[in-house]
This record gives structure tokens, sequence and C-alpha cells, in this order.
DNA sequence: GACGATCCTGATTTGATCGTCAGGATCGAT
DNA sequence: ATCGATCCTGACGATCAAATCAGGATCGTC
């Protein structure tokens, strides 16, 4: 180690993030797919189209693999939560936010069902991630909600509720998208149907959370 | 067999009855915490007081007992798609299910956690439910509002978009509920607090959903 | 081309859980 | 009291997936 050159260190680096990177990405489609409980390392290993033992070799176990996955997919979610343009009027801030969540709903829709699956089975491996990361952020968006509600530039609504109607609606289309594709009938959602949706969600929730008619 | 009275079949069905009911309500339970791969024989056993062989006596196989536990559940998922009252206004029509909704996510989190799990993992096991059962409920309850549309009583969204909206914001409180909890900073959630929060969506939604401004 | 270090993997072990089975307990009917 | 039917369960076996391990392959350095 002490005769290690910088380049030899970097090359394996290189080897060494590559092989991760596969199987993170693997990982993060199996466990997306049937949950960490039913997922196998056989099964992810396979996509990554290496042996089962190397994936052992990487993450030692699968539990920490699945932690490794979880911890990826949570930073996404988190800077998702700063798009929120703070000097924007609420229209523009609140309707570039939906199209901001509607986006990551469709471009990492294994990482969205990951965190629901997650919450949905009691949230207890994200607890201090949502203490100490999530919550500290959302905070100042809550009160810069807060802050148009007072001058009347929001409805009274409670700005907690009005985020949470905004993450349901626009999460939905990540974890209910085999109902969703059942219910219009279609193979698959497409990027454009992403859009008409976001349309649709953004039109009704900022009418009903904003005042004045606005046609 | 032959010598059976009707009376000696009925107190051994509730015997069966008994048992069989203290099974699926601990199974409910123990599937929703933690999904159906997770989920182990031996807890649900344990939580309905019995050994685990009479788990097996009664229901066959894990997946029997799930298939089973999801039958009544999706039974329950059905009957609140009939609660539109297709005589009144949309705008009772639509508070009242938003309402039906959100008591069924208080009264039976464990319910609406199952079948979202289902769906989060591609919804294979309930593709022929959704097709055969829940499409054909739900399409007159679509072209109700389609009807509205056309007559000027809805604003122009799309009825399904409508309805991803409500379904979405709705089960949030039963699927995301640790979620709820961390950013409310409440220990859980109460009757009231989902009474506030039914008034909130249906105030937003339909105000967003319905013509001309109602204050 | 010998070295140290890391990469990589087939074979095997370990551990957990599903599911079976043989047989005892219970209960109503006669 | 005995009988048939069903209820019920402890003990066991089979299965399947996680994790280990010993050893070979590869690579940059000297």
């Amino acid at each position: 180690m002490a005769t290690r050159t910088a380049a030899a260190t970097a090359a394996k680096a290189r080897i060494r993030d590559a092989a991760q990177g596969r199987i993170l990405d693997a990982a993060a489609e199996v466990f997306s797919e049937r949950g960490p409980a039913a997922a196998t390392v056989a099964e992810i290993a396979a996509r990554a189209d290496m042996p089962t033992a190397t994936v052992h070799y990487y993450f030692g176990s699968k539990t920490a693999l699945y932690d490794a996955v979880l911890s990826q997919v949570l930073d996404l979610w988190l800077s998702e939560i700063d798009r929120i343009d703070t000097q924007g009027p609420p229209e523009e801030a609140l309707s570039a936010y939906i199209r901001a969540k509607m986006r990551v709903s469709f471009a990492h829709p294994a990482a969205s069902r990951i965190v629901a699956g997650e919450i949905l089975r009691g949230g207890a491996k994200i607890e201090s991630f949502v203490r100490d990361e999530l919550l500290p952020h959302l905070q100042a968006k809550l009160d810069l909600v807060e802050h148009w509600r007072r001058s009347n530039r929001v409805r009274p609504v409670d700005p907690r509720t009005l985020f949470f109607l905004i993450w349901a609606s626009t999460e939905f289309y990540a974890t209910y998208a085999s109902e969703v594709v059942a219910v219009r009938g279609v193979e698959r959602l497409t990027e454009a149907e992403f859009e008409t949706a976001s349309d649709a969600i953004a039109d009704i929730i900022l009418r009903g959370a904003l005042p004045r008619a606005r046609d």
C-alpha cells in the first residue's frame, strides 16, 4: 500500500465503481419490482450479469446492498424538495414543483417505488433520514407557503395538507402505475401522458389552493 | 356424514369460521406490516395465539392465506367505488365520495396498505379483478363525470385524472401514514385529523374541478 | 517476472421457514 | 359408552436463499 501510486489506486477505484454501479442499478430494479424481502441476491446478480458471490464481495450482505440503494434513492427524493423557487409567485413556484415531481415519477419510477414501499411498511429504516434531513428542508418550504397564506396569496389551507396532496397525486403515477395503465387501457405511460397529467393536476390543485378564479 | 344433523354442522362451521376469522385478521395485520414475502406464518400464528400448524390446517399454504386476505380486502375496495350517489349534484356526490374513501383509509389502514403493496409490485395478482370487477364498476362512474363535464357542471378535466387525484390523495393517508405522522409531529392520526384532512382535500379538489369560484 | 493488493468466483455451509404427518383431543349423535 | 368426523398440534423433513471461504485471475509496480 505504501508503494501504491495514485494512478493505480484510481484504476482500481474505477473498476470498483463500475461494478458497484452495475450492481446498484440491477438491485434498484429488482428491489422495486419484488420488494426487499422477495428480491434475491441471485436475481440481482443475474441482472448485473455476474455471479452471486461477486455481489456479496462488493456489498457484504443483501441488507447492506438494500441500504446502499435506499440511500441513493433518498438523496434523489430530497433534492426534489429543493426545487421550489422561493422567489417567484406561488402560482409559478407550485406549478414548477408539481411538474418537477411528476418528472421524477416518470424518470425514476423504481426509486419512487422503493421509497413508497419503505414508507408503506412503516418507514422504520428512513426514520432518521426523515427527522434529520427531510423535515428541516421541508420546514422552510412549509414556512414559505404559510407566508403566502398570511398575505392571502394562498387560500387558508394547512401547508402540510397541501404538500401531502401534491406528493400523493404526483407519486401516484409512479407507485400506482400498473393501475393507471389498466384504467387508461394503454401498454405503458408515455412522457406525453405524464405531461398531460401534470397539466391537469397542476390546474386542479392551483385553482383549488389559490385565491380568485382564473378564467 | 350421512348422519350429521344440521345443528352439528352449524356448530362446527361456527368454530371453523371463528378460527379462520382470527387467522385472517392476524394475517391482514402481518401482511400489511411486512409485505407478503417477509411475513411469516409463525408470526401470523403467534398473533392469532395458535400454533403454526393450525394456520396450515385451515389455509393450507401461506400463499392461499394471502390470497384469502387479498380477496376480502378487494371486496372492501370495490364497495367503495359504489359510494357515489349518481343522483345528487356533482359537488355533493364528489364530496361524499372523498369523505367515504378517507373513512376507509382511517378505518381499514391494513387493507389499504395490502392493496397498495400489491399495485406497487405490478398488480399481477389483481389483474383479473381489476379487469373484470373494478373497471366495469368504474366505467359507470367515469361516464357520470363525463356527463357532468359535458353539461358544464364539471370543468373540462379527464374524468380518469380526477379519479386518480381523489384516490391518490385519500389513500395517501393510509399508505403514507408513517410520513404523515412524522411531518405532523404527532403520535398517531386521530379521527378528528382525518376529518380535517377530508375537509381540506374535498375543498381543494372540488374548487379545482368544479366551475365558478365558491367564495 | 516476482511482489503485493485487489478482483473475482465455484463450491459449500448455514440458517430460516414452509409444509407434512401421525396421532391425540373434542364433540355431537345414537 | 362408543363411533365417526372434525379439530388441533408437536415433531420432523424438505427447500431455498444468504453468506462464507479457499483459491485462482488480474494488474500495476519495481
